[in-house]
DNA sequence: GCGCATAACGACACCGGTGTCAAAGCTGTT
DNA sequence: AACAGCTTTGACACCGGTGTCGTTATGCGC
């Protein structure tokens, strides 16, 4: 008789079932080798004891763990809480758990953090998020040490087994239209930092889509910022004291986007009457901020959804999927310009 | 010789000492009856062959293992990741990893989901965030399933060994008292959700606030949200519609108080001009609204991290403390009132 | 040199599963 | 009835650690 007060294993459900814990561990697994008649009975006994097969015990014995860890440097809150939801989404009722690790993207022992956290958590596999997911060398980190991973980008990163994507660079061009659709000619960018794909990527649309309209960038029309708050604030502020100020101002994310608001209020311009402004990432900054913002929003939970089959299931058709739309989402940040 | 292919096994150490394995656990555990020679040859060869103890393995041999759980109910994402930082500060460097598990609030099956989880990963213990750390049938269940757990709160909602909360109620005084500092005496509250122990402390500390300085609270000045944006904005208008307005609000967190900055600049209500706000938490909203908003910060990474060492190691001095002191933050959104 | 207590280490079972491979059960042929 | 060939099951070793307890050094008093 299995001790009631503890948690039973698999020798107590072979014990009550009558056959060896082979013959459970097959039923466990799904092996299709077994009699109709003995998986019923098992798994009646099973049931009857409440049993849960201990993952450390499966773990040590196949070799392999179901441990999947998330490594990001805090781009912003919501996004990644956002995928971490997007990743439970893949993994509920199974066996799989998910670790977190924010890591420090300046600190100089940032790659040996991850190795030594890698080293001892011998994870199934990692999902990597932008900023660090640009991170080359951490791409070969887990190579080097047999760990999978996933990296999340704007950008042709790496090759489709490992890279969930958005489509970030049409989006753009659809901001663009919009504005343009809208009656603007002076659009104004404030970049995102150097060095960062995504950046990069949206810098690029946006050139292309003024280049489609037939549209001038000169170079007081190009602001840069570092993705925060504060940085958009200067940019739009340099933006709107030149000559010939712009329009329309394309903030590479929300949180700059927020900023020029800020700096337009400061100066006593409204927006969207004297001001259009388009943010990017649909973060809640966007819906909240007054007024409503016009931005991009890119379908993270079902991109992390993605991700984690990638990982632990690559089979599955949703792990298939690498590129995933973004789409603007209109608000009221938008207006015909005056002049 | 051990296979360089492979990870080095507590074996592969064994032999390369000539000692034995038990002899390596030993090593590995600290164990104060080895004598230092073998202890220094053993170590040396670890360090040569880079070997980590499985933790699976280790998991497998103690009966516990080294996972901890975060459970959450997304009080704002800020927050739920500040407190993933703090819990890692806290277990850097330990074999201690950080498991996340979003739940939601409202499915009915969510206490069986929970279940279901700690079922399956039998993790070492939980951290529970509010609001679902006010379940009181969520922590029996925790005690149930043998799986140690503290909870985050604002008030007793356990005993020492299983909370860690932050004195929210005398912090609202101090935005009281701030605001009648600053001449005002018609100050309203927006106060948060029925049921959450929060909301509840955070009104018993206005009304206590008030009753300190002598100030009557008409029904009127009473007005109630459910901690979202747009609630706050419904409540805010409701108390800026009658025959006597109030000077200030205190909303009971900073989204409904970006609420009530909306609905002020709706009716060209200016802040803190016309109008003064304070709101609670101090999450990226309050910095980044126009103006900034004065706000209620309470350490959570600090909270966080003697939260997982009243885990982990209860022995830990920052095991000890229980209650940690919020923190009254004046940006600009209080003035004097006009009248 | 001997007895004895104590310090240091090792042999072996065990944690709870899975992999391998052989054995048992069942079918259909001859 | 005997046998091949397949399906279904079980015995046993193994994954990489730890716990128990016995065995072997070591030091000490006499």
């Amino acid at each position: 008789m299995p001790d009631a007060s503890q948690k039973p294993t698999i020798n107590d459900v072979a014990r009550v079932a009558g056959v060896s814990k082979k013959t459970v561990s097959r039923v466990i697994n799904r092996s299709p080798l077994l009699k109709q008649e003995t998986r019923t009975k098992v798994e009646g006994v099973i049931a009857e004891l409440g049993y849960r097969p201990n993952p450390q015990a499966r773990a040590l014995a196949m070799g392999r763990n179901f441990l999947i860890g998330l490594l990001h440097d805090n781009p912003n809150a919501q996004t990644v809480l956002n995928f971490q939801v997007g990743v439970l989404d893949a993994i509920r009722d199974t066996e799989f758990a998910l670790v977190v690790r924010p890591v420090d993207r300046r600190s100089p022992h940032m790659l040996d953090d991850i190795r030594s956290f890698l080293e001892i958590q011998r994870l199934f596999g990692v999902l990597i998020l932008p900023p660090i997911s640009e991170n080359d060398d951490l791409a070969r980190l887990c190579r080097e040490m047999g760990c999978g991973y996933v990296r999340m980008g704007s950008a042709r990163l790496d090759d489709d087994e490992h890279l969930v994507q958005s489509n970030d660079r049409e989006c753009v061009e659809s901001v663009i239209d919009h504005l343009v659709a809208n009656g603007h000619r002076r659009i104004a960018i404030i970049k995102g930092p150097d060095g960062f794909r995504s950046a990069q990527e949206r810098a690029e649309g946006f050139a292309a889509a003024m280049k489609k309209h037939g549209l001038e960038i000169p170079p007081e029309a190009i602001g840069s910022g570092n993705y925060r708050f504060d940085s958009g604030i200067v940019a739009a502020e340099k933006l709107l004291d030149t000559d010939n100020p712009p329009t329309a101002i394309f903030a590479s994310n929300d949180e700059m986007a927020a900023g020029a608001f800020h700096a337009a209020l400061a100066r006593g311009i409204d927006v969207p009457a004297q001001l259009s402004v388009v943010g990017f990432d649909d973060s809640p900054i966007a819906a909240h901020i007054l007024p409503p913002m016009t931005t991009v929003s890119w379908p993270i939970r079902e991109m992390a959804k993605s991700a984690a089959f990638k990982l632990i299931e690559p089979t599955n058709p949703a792990a298939g999927l690498s590129t995933f739309p973004a789409r603007l989402v209109v608000r009221n940040s938008v207006a015909a310009p005056r002049d």
